[in-house]
DNA sequence: CTTTTTCTAGTACAGCCGTGCTACGAAAAG
DNA sequence: CTTTTCGTAGCACGGCTGTACTAGAAAAAG
């Protein structure tokens, strides 16, 4: 057989060419032609890869979710279980430059949902795993069996986070985050004193 | 002088087709002439109206924030303030066909925010709207004078109202969203619970 | 009436879009 | 070597885009 590229890394290659045009001129700006050029390949062997828009859509969308959960997978073990929560807390908020970017993404892909509807699907996937994890961190936190109560704090506890990602990322770049990273410091403190009651 | 419409009322008109389309079939959708056609006119008056695209935009997403502010002014008042301020954040959260709609266009035009920049600065106004609605609550709730906590608790409280929104959209159109409601509902008791400490 | 101005209707243009398609080069397999 | 296959390069097509422009209809003002 003939020269074969490594296609993983060309896809990859080719989703954060996406992450970049859609950061820096949105959406919108999101074709396979911007794309190809800011890749540094040309259309057709873009299409060799990904025969049509709606795939490099979806792909770039799934390597987004992946990155992000990769991150939070491999946060280290902390002495103090509150430690730990709050660490895993950071990682789903827009503190650094490329999990900001994984957000702002994340709002722009959600807008093209009505044209491509598997990003809906991608969507709704990621939404509930988050959402696992915030319930599983109130279980570590608050050391009680999963119950209804459990449920209703992970849910609270989904909701704020991503409450506050938004907030952040629609503040400038250099604004000081603390107000956020208190708060949400503030509610795991609250969660942990909890768990005794 | 000649003819004259009633300017106004054909922006709006214009407005509420862009949000028609938004909703239906994304952001991506919205052009002079599907918007045109949606209203029921030719393009030539539509751009008689919005000599542009980005006009066209920013006039839609201000009368959305518009139609918002006014719903939530028209709050009727209660006899316990613990309802009233339950009335207030219901309708922060997309509950009904109208407020789903807006949030759907909210995040839509966000994602044209990098196009059109006029939609970013009107973005961040809102939130700062809604983030003064959030305090006043918590001082309404409270009884306490405005002080370093009051805000920690407003900006709170807009967070978990602005995520439960987020999530709520992400669910299907006729889901029970008591979930939702509850948690504000629950939130906005601890709140009051706090005002004598 | 005529004049004046607003609005409608439609054409035109340059440009980008996604995608289909062909032609060619390079490298592994025989 | 030749053959076979993958990847690259790029042209072409129909369609949609925003915007500029003209021509005419409609109605108020004189």
């Amino acid at each position: 057989m003939p020269r074969t590229i490594d296609r993983d890394a060309r896809k990859a290659q080719l989703a954060e060419a996406v992450w970049r045009i859609v950061v820096e001129r949105g959406i919108g700006a999101v074709s396979v032609r911007t794309v190809a050029e800011q890749a540094g390949v040309v259309v057709g062997s873009l299409r060799h890869v990904f025969p049509t828009r709606a795939e490099l859509l979806e792909f770039s969308a799934e390597l987004a979710v992946e990155r992000a959960s990769a991150r939070i997978r491999a946060t280290p073990q902390a002495d103090d279980p509150l430690e730990y929560a709050f660490r895993i807390v950071r990682h789903l908020l827009p503190l650094e430059p490329d999990s900001r970017a994984e957000l702002e993404i994340w709002i722009a892909l959600l807008a093209e949902s009505p044209v491509v509807p598997r990003l809906a699907a991608i969507r709704d996937e990621a939404n509930q795993q988050v959402e696992d994890l915030c319930i599983q961190v109130v279980e570590f936190l608050t050391a009680r069996p999963r119950d209804e109560r459990t449920l209703a704090d992970g849910r609270r506890l989904h909701a704020l986070v991503d409450g506050l990602a938004f907030h952040l990322l629609t503040q400038p770049r250099d604004a000081d985050p603390a107000w956020a990273t208190d708060l949400a410091r503030e509610e795991l403190t609250r969660l942990a004193a909890a768990s005794s009651s």
